[in-house]
DNA sequence: GTGATTTGCGAAACCGCTTTCGCTTCCCCT
DNA sequence: AGGGGAAGCGAAAGCGGTTTCGCAAATCAC
């Protein structure tokens, strides 16, 4: 152990030179000789320095950890995007700092904001729910960079990254279509639910660019397994011809499925089954061969693109959009 | 907008008492009398004064931060562990600084360590993966509080909170035999992996308590649905009296369900099911009902607590195990 | 009433680094 | 050769608190 921490004026005695040369060589700022700057470097490796960070942001008024509010850290997509985004920004030695509404109640967003602004973070982050509702804009009430993800925002020149649920729309019924389905029936969740109402959408227009129409007209629910049961038994009384079904979530595709199934139809050989959401990957993260097709929206991508884009200061006004993939597994 | 930011000193000159009395009377600290810290709070009130976080750790030398060594923050139980310690932390003012050992790859943990001495970090969460393999212990290469989370540890001696494998594996048969079954089977991973041992030996013993053994020997195979497929195929070739499967997680579990419906058999009619995992509490967060019934390891509980105890202090070595729960669904 | 404590407060050092500013020296032009 | 500008470095002023220490006044013991 070297026992006593050391520290800047430590290298700058041992390297002979100023204090404040020493500063300066090591941050690559000013004017300092390469010659200088190298040997300061290298006494630096010799003595084992390393910045001391508290003091080092102190000095800077910059903290170099970065507040993240959350609506709900325990619903389970916001976890994704915390993670990947709290993975990526340890790696470039930011912290972070969260602040969950939900722990706070009423205690009002506002003294959290109060809190992160005296931690001097650099940048805020809001992660959102994307479906049912627009999370509010905070980005005038810090006087810092804020990057909101996976939300619907208030205000649209708000930065913004989330999924594009349009084109998760098209993409399921691109994917089916490829695979020579036509009788196409779409089970989903709240008709009020933005994603859902996307989903739909971009899966109808895509369907009408192909000349089809729905087999059946779409059907509104509830995100859950239960409801993705009884639309099922539903669809299949009502259009027993069906050969796919998109599935609003994975939770859904379940339900979906077991119906399905239980019906004596072959998944994928008589109806072919996709879902959103790639849920098994939020449960296994091991590749490997799945169960259900999916899309994958994209939140791993979201969180490592919110975390760079605050870092690298790209605060461009606007949503951006990641592109989802299609995960295929056994069902389609 | 009360603009330029008001330190301890312009509350000190507006209270009329020095710089360093203010700093006592609003810390708490040293003697001063109550009508002066009386005084200096209202002052430091209405001028809207908030410590500069910064400035604060600086002087104090501790950082207010603590640090989190993942082996794979990508992992979905990690994740939750991480997600509810962050907000937990998050509430009582601490920053994280996450490290994944993923994103470092052979860059050694040694680099990671450093950076985090040179945060001067108030802690470290070492987040494990329970199943495979001990992480190797910290504790020694910290000079602050080290506590191992959902991991087996190497020392016995860390400080560590995880779950509990026996007691998971008792209760999933307690349950089962409290509705009446007695020809169980139990269909689980690998067998080397250390969870699945002991929960299949936990299970073992409740069942050999009851005077009852299993109805076929324990098939040891994959975390994934399509293992739980061929398990519950051949064991329902091999014992098609079975009326309970006790299946190693809900992956599985989803795999079993669909081929003992396949089968004709009624669920939980003729088979009850009970997974591991609250996978499905993974997905929705929201109460309500649930399709499979499992047992809930308290990966929750297991980050709550370990944030709680790191800033209390509470750093009593050994091994602490949060108790696990049954999440009855339509399964069993 | 006198000496010994205790109480309440302020002066000042300090935490370790960044950054402005000014002073030399050196170089380049003309 | 002389003058202007740039290059290289150091002194010192913060950054905004915490904390030690000392001193005066108040309190206590007897």
């Amino acid at each position: 152990m070297a026992d006593s921490v050391i520290t800047l004026s430590d290298v700058a005695a041992a390297a002979g030179v100023s204090l404040s040369t020493a500063s300066k060589a090591l941050n690559g700022t000013d004017r300092i000789s390469e010659a200088t700057r190298e040997h300061v470097r290298v006494t630096a490796d010799r003595l084992g320095f390393r910045h001391n960070a508290l003091a080092r942001s102190f000095a800077r008024g910059r903290s170099q950890t970065i507040g993240v509010l959350t609506h709900r850290a325990s619903n389970p997509f916001t976890r994704v995007v915390l993670a990947t985004a709290a993975t990526e920004l340890g790696a470039k030695e930011r912290a972070i700092l969260l602040y969950d509404a939900r722990m706070e109640e009423q205690h009002d967003v506002t003294e959290s904001i109060l809190q992160l602004r005296a931690r001097r973070i650099d940048g805020v982050i809001v992660i959102g729910t994307s479906t049912s509702f627009r999370t509010p804009s905070f980005t005038s009430r810090f006087d810092v960079p804020v990057i909101n993800a996976f939300t619907v925002p208030e205000d649209p020149q708000d930065t913004t990254i989330t999924a594009d649920d349009y084109a998760i729309g098209r993409l399921a019924i691109s994917h089916l279509l490829s695979t020579g389905r036509r009788r196409i029936a779409h089970l989903t969740a709240e008709p009020h639910d933005m994603a859902a109402q996307r989903r739909a959408e971009g899966a109808g227009q895509l369907l009408a660019e192909a000349g089809l129409q729905w087999a059946a007209p779409v059907r509104f629910g509830r995100w859950r397994e239960e409801w993705g049961e009884q639309a099922a038994t539903e669809l299949l009384a009502e259009v027993p011809d069906v050969d796919a079904i998109f599935c609003g979530s994975d939770a859904i595709g379940r339900g979906v499925e077991r119906v399905v199934r239980a019906a004596g139809r072959q998944v994928p050989g008589d109806i072919a089954l996709i879902g959103v959401d790639n849920w098994e990957s939020l449960m296994h993260d091991q590749r490997g061969t799945r169960h259900l097709t999916t899309i994958d929206v994209g939140l791993e991508e979201i969180g490592r693109r919110v975390a760079n884009r605050l870092l690298e200061g790209d605060l461009e006004p606007g949503t951006q959009y990641v592109e989802p993939h299609v995960v295929i597994a056994d069902t389609a």
